[in-house]
RNA sequence: GGCGGCAUAGCCAAGUGGUAAGGCAGAGCUCUGCAAAAGCUCCAUCCCCCAGUUCAAAUCUGGGUGCCGCCUCCA
């Protein structure tokens, strides 16, 4: 079976093919560093980390661009509340970033341009817009025209007059705009910005990049005038991807991605996880409880093009569920391979395989590739050769590395307190031989710890220990 | 108002024309000094409701009901 994937565009699952042979350009929309990041945006980094690795399993020279957009009026008002400047905010929840998916295990893209480092490019990108007769100048702004492009609505399957008849509502609220632009639903290319704020010199005055233009221009230079791949999540679809086609297919004059994905969210009691509602875990907050497996199955469990109800009851489960797999593929590393693994072990696995290949040429239904994990880890425990059983480990250890999983074992790793409740145990045990004067007892104790690097010193107020 | 999506067991969640994957929770048994792990078995006559198409529908069509997202920053 050939990988089927959903297009926005088409709104319909469509043969993948990519424009050139098996290199493949894709791009997703990155975060906008004002705040920390939440569950909502590990999934999306998670999924995208997904189709990313099972293209590259599966042969394709993959090239993944996702940006870090560091200049935008969230930035810039949450940086005033603090009273530090744009870019260091910007700077420090990058890093944050950073952090938050190297925990996660995701992989890190093969580009990731920072729309402050593109401004050149961007400015050029609207002098050809301007030039091409798609965009205008007003009082120091630029404005996409909107009716100079004819496919405009495509991909959110809206047309014009719905757009304009719905944004004359919204327009009472700015209607400084509203005088200033052509039609009601162009949108602004570069913005003007007072001296002292963040902006740039540009032909049309100081100010600063519209939102939209950063990934126009960014997929551009680094991938191209058409790419492969194009995603993000499912509310980016409208208005910011829409106006992507806009910038780029009227520039360009052919498609700007061939195919557009689009991630569902994540819902806290069927409602949306959002920065705005204030309901949103923290994927740092989430990464001191839980481990990153158990996120991402968390998240992989549900088709990415459909909503994730997150409570806490569904958060354990997939606890249980990764421990689970952990115990089966822990025996990878365990036990020795001897001889030739029998042909029934073989094709078992091979079909297991299959099961999960097709899964994921299935628009990436991560959900059934699961119960492949699942299927691969009951067979670990049913089978009772050892070579058998390792077969089976590593099939499953190489099947999750697809997804992203570590199935790391950190089943053995303690915590300092609860190393400390074991030392306490110790010492007692070993305070109550002595009591029963079976000092050959304590004194083996006190001598084996030291060789773990523990020493023990008896005192008057009864036996402490430190590190050595 | 416009556009789009969802409704499957106690919970999470696949399936989208051929007779209900998987995970969690639960029950029984095996193993076992106890416990845990592991194994075996069981756990939706039925997929929001109504009507229709079909030899056959959770899956298609029409009509309801409920919920959600986008149209304004949002992954």
């Amino acid at each position: 079976m050939s990988l089927q994937v959903f297009n926005t565009l088409s709104n319909k699952k469509e043969e993948f093919v990519p424009i050139d042979g098996k290199n493949v350009r894709m791009y997703a929309c990155g975060p906008t560093v004002y705040d920390s990041s939440h569950l909502g945006h590990a999934r999306m980094a998670i999924v995208w980390d997904v189709i990313q690795r099972y293209l590259r399993s599966v042969g394709y020279n993959v090239t993944f661009v996702r940006n870090i957009t560091d200049v935008d009026d969230k930035i810039i008002n949450r940086a005033k509340e603090l009273g530090i400047s744009p870019d260091q905010l910007a700077r420090q929840y990058t890093f944050e970033y950073w952090r938050d998916m190297y925990a996660l295990n995701v992989m890190a893209p093969d580009f990731e341009p920072k729309a402050t480092e593109f401004i050149a490019p961007m400015i050029q990108f609207v002098r050809e817009l301007i030039d091409a007769g798609h965009a205008y100048e007003a009082n120091g702004d630029v404005y996409f025209d909107v009716a100079s492009f004819n496919d405009y609505g495509k991909l959110s399957k809206q047309n014009l007059e719905q757009l304009q008849s719905g944004a004359r509502e919204q327009v009472r609220t700015q209607e400084d705009l509203a005088s200033i632009k052509k039609n009601p639903v162009d949108f602004a290319l570069w913005k003007s910005a007072d001296e002292g704020e963040l902006g740039w010199p540009s032909p049309w005055g100081y100010g600063r990049p519209g939102w939209h233009l950063e990934c126009s221009t960014m997929i551009r230079t680094v991938l191209g005038e058409s790419i492969d791949i194009h995603g993000g999540g499912e509310d980016l679809v409208f208005p910011h991807h829409e106006n992507e086609i806009a910038q780029s297919e009227s520039l360009f004059k052919k498609n700007m991605a061939k195919y557009w994905m689009h991630n569902s969210f994540v819902q806290v009691s069927a409602e949306k996880m959002s920065k705005s509602l204030g309901n949103f875990k923290t994927i740092k907050s989430l990464l001191e409880n839980y481990s990153a497996d158990t996120l991402r199955l968390l998240i992989l469990q549900t088709h990415y093009r459909n909503p994730i109800d997150f409570t806490a009851d569904s958060l354990a489960a997939a606890k249980t569920a990764v421990l689970r797999l952990v115990r089966a593929a822990a025996l990878d590393a365990e036990l020795e391979q001897n001889g030739d693994v029998p042909a029934k072990v073989r094709d078992a696995i091979a079909e297991t395989e299959k099961q999960f290949s097709d899964a994921m040429d299935n628009d990436f239904n991560t959900a059934v590739a699961i119960s492949a994990l699942f299927s691969l880890g009951d067979k670990v425990f049913q089978t009772k050769d050892a070579s058998e059983q390792k077969a089976y480990a590593a099939a499953l250890v190489r099947l999750a590395k697809v997804l992203g999983f570590t199935l790391a074992d950190t089943r053995k790793k303690i915590e300092p307190e609860t190393a400390k409740g074991v030392m306490d145990l110790v010492l007692e045990l070993r305070k109550n031989a002595r009591e029963n004067k079976d000092y050959a007892t304590s004194d083996l104790i006190r001598k084996e710890l030291a060789q773990l690097g523990i020493n023990v010193m008896d005192a008057p107020g009864g036996a402490t220990w430190e590190k050595a």
